[in-house]
DNA sequence: GAATTCTGTTAAATTTTTTCATAAATAATC
DNA sequence: GATTATTTATGAAAAAATTTAACAGAATTC
């Protein structure tokens, strides 16, 4: 595959018959030149259609224009959804965006980590990662770190956090259900504890604890994986164990997808018998049968702050690090 | 934001009292040099755990080991599910990937083409890309180009295009529901002749002519957009305008899912009344109510082998141009 | 003693930005 | 109006980190 290299700035020197350095002074109207000069080298440089080398900017400015964004599986609605947003914005201040898929594998989280600082990015979003293994050497070259969702266990001048308010999402979610009637809430969970799905558990604990409702151990079902399958069989075993509940807490959309599968096997009507609440709002909870009632997160506004706090960091704008909590809100369908 | 360079070779090479050349062969594995140096070398690397500047070294090679990946929407399950076997595919080869969502804006497309270019990528994946507006700029520098889905309007010796038969997934659309007793087949597409809808309708269109059945115009039914909304809509207007059909097939499941709308609120019952096909298989269908029957594309394999072919053209190791065209499989579900 | 092999050094190349120096033009001073 | 001071425009050269090619010296083999 041999290239067709481009022009460089010395053919457009020589073109126009100044120098490189002029030519430079110019295309980034950074120092002084005249009026009769820019004319010159800009009829050069749009007759030839001269683009920028950003790969040898980026070495001699060590600035890159580019952002690294790690995710955990960008089939996930929820995750793409913050990646869109990220990825806009970005276009409109002008830099790109390298996607990293983690499925969650620490080894490729520290590969691609390694790989993007070596590939000089000016920035980095974390989206639910495991945040913990690369702390320190994160913190050895200090470019700007915004994490989404999950909260680092590290803390550092340039690190920010941004999620939604999951604590809350698990209150309203809690609340929801019992001013229905119900009182034997079963919550669905990852095993993982997770800052998030410990938020939202810790909203459900509390607001038991508020209306006095004092359930045991076994109301808590967690699974291995956020996935349809699992808490199927979840659901389904608690049902054999003949435990008595009137609502399931699911902490994601899918858990409740899958749960609801589970009560229609057994026959459990929903919502008379069973009432369930998801949590993200993916687009699917509208469109299932019954239409979920969930707590919905809104992913563009997570993907856009991040990446807008990221770059004002980047740029120097800011640097404050506070942490944002995004609001939540209560989404009733037919599943309560 | 200051930032602590790493070390960079000639560091190494002070370090380990050998010159820079010498860190080089070592780190690349080219040339020659004792086992006794590379002892040296390798343990000062790891010491001070050197990463090599994949920019510097870009500019010099003139190659980046990156690849962009232009995708009109990741928030799309089907683009996602694309994107995320480009990923992983390119990883395991070392490869990154930039990202980028035109929402089918052509002026996105154009600006993200020049900047992936500047930014030196490797090499491109065009995933259901306007496609036609870039190409001349696009022959000048020769990049290896892979389009997926939509087929190019132009041809070169450094492209290729790979789809799924969409035609045949047409054929076995239609041909399901004839073999269902349907004659009155709607077909619901998008109205831009994009090269996927268009072979999708001409496998209904010689399906029908082979069953000798003859539909008026008003059975093919347009929207301006592949939207839930837009095809529900449609349908209704359809149904008031007093069309007799007794099937439609969607050319997305999404559209799918819009007629399946305006179905129920008109009370025709699915699929006693009217059966309903779509198309791509994306996990709504299976979960929505009735579930969706439909034509079933394998994303994962779209997207393994055009990152494969892009690699393998990019790395010199074939240069054959041909295409691809990879199997459909019809999913049998409630609507028919 | 010549040819071959091995090892390491030096210098050039990639493209852009930046610093420093010089030349030219303009303004300020007496 | 001549001299100095200031401003403006430009070019030359260095720096950024790596790879590669040319080269030189030493060791080995024939």
């Amino acid at each position: 595959m041999k290239s067709k290299k481009g022009l460089s700035m010395k053919d457009i020197a020589k073109l126009s018959g100044v120098s490189v350095a002029t030519v430079s002074r110019v295309l980034n109207n950074n120092g002084r030149f005249s009026e009769e000069t820019r004319k010159k080298v800009m009829e050069v440089v749009e007759k030839f259609n001269y683009q920028t080398n950003l790969v040898a900017r980026s070495l001699r400015t060590n600035r890159s224009q580019i952002i690294g964004v790690i995710v955990p599986d960008i089939t996930n609605e929820f995750f793409a959804a913050i990646v869109l947003a990220i990825e806009s914005y970005c276009f409109l201040k002008g830099y790109s965006v390298f996607i990293c898929n983690t499925n969650e594998d620490e080894e490729k989280e520290t590969a691609y980590f390694k790989d993007l600082i070596a590939k000089g990015i000016d920035g980095l979003i974390y989206i639910s990662g495991k945040s913990d293994k690369i702390s320190k050497e994160t913190l050895l070259k200090d470019i700007p770190i915004v994490f989404i969702d999950r909260k680092p266990n590290i803390s550092s001048n340039d690190i920010v956090y941004i999620a939604s308010d999951n604590y809350k999402g698990g209150v309203l979610a809690t609340e929801a259900l019992i001013k229905r009637g119900c009182r034997n809430i079963m919550i669905l969970k990852d095993i993982r504890n997770l800052s998030t799905v410990t938020q939202r558990y810790l909203g459900y604990r509390d607001t038991l604890m508020k209306y006095n409702i004092n359930l045991g151990e076994e109301y808590i079902v967690n699974v291995k994986k956020v996935d349809f399958e699992e808490a199927r069989k979840a659901v389904k075993e608690s049902i054999k164990k003949g435990l008595t509940f009137d609502s399931i807490f699911a902490c994601t959309d899918w858990l409740a997808m899958g749960a609801i599968a589970a009560l229609k096997e057994e026959k459990i009507a929903i919502p008379d018998r069973v009432k369930v609440i998801g949590f993200d709002n993916i687009s699917i909870s509208k469109y299932s049968h019954p239409a979920i009632s969930t707590i919905s997160q809104n992913p563009e506004k997570l993907g856009k702050t991040a990446a807008k706090v990221l770059l004002d960091l980047i740029e120097g704008k800011t640097n404050k690090t506070t942490n944002y909590i995004l609001p939540v809100e209560l989404v009733l369908r037919e599943t309560t």
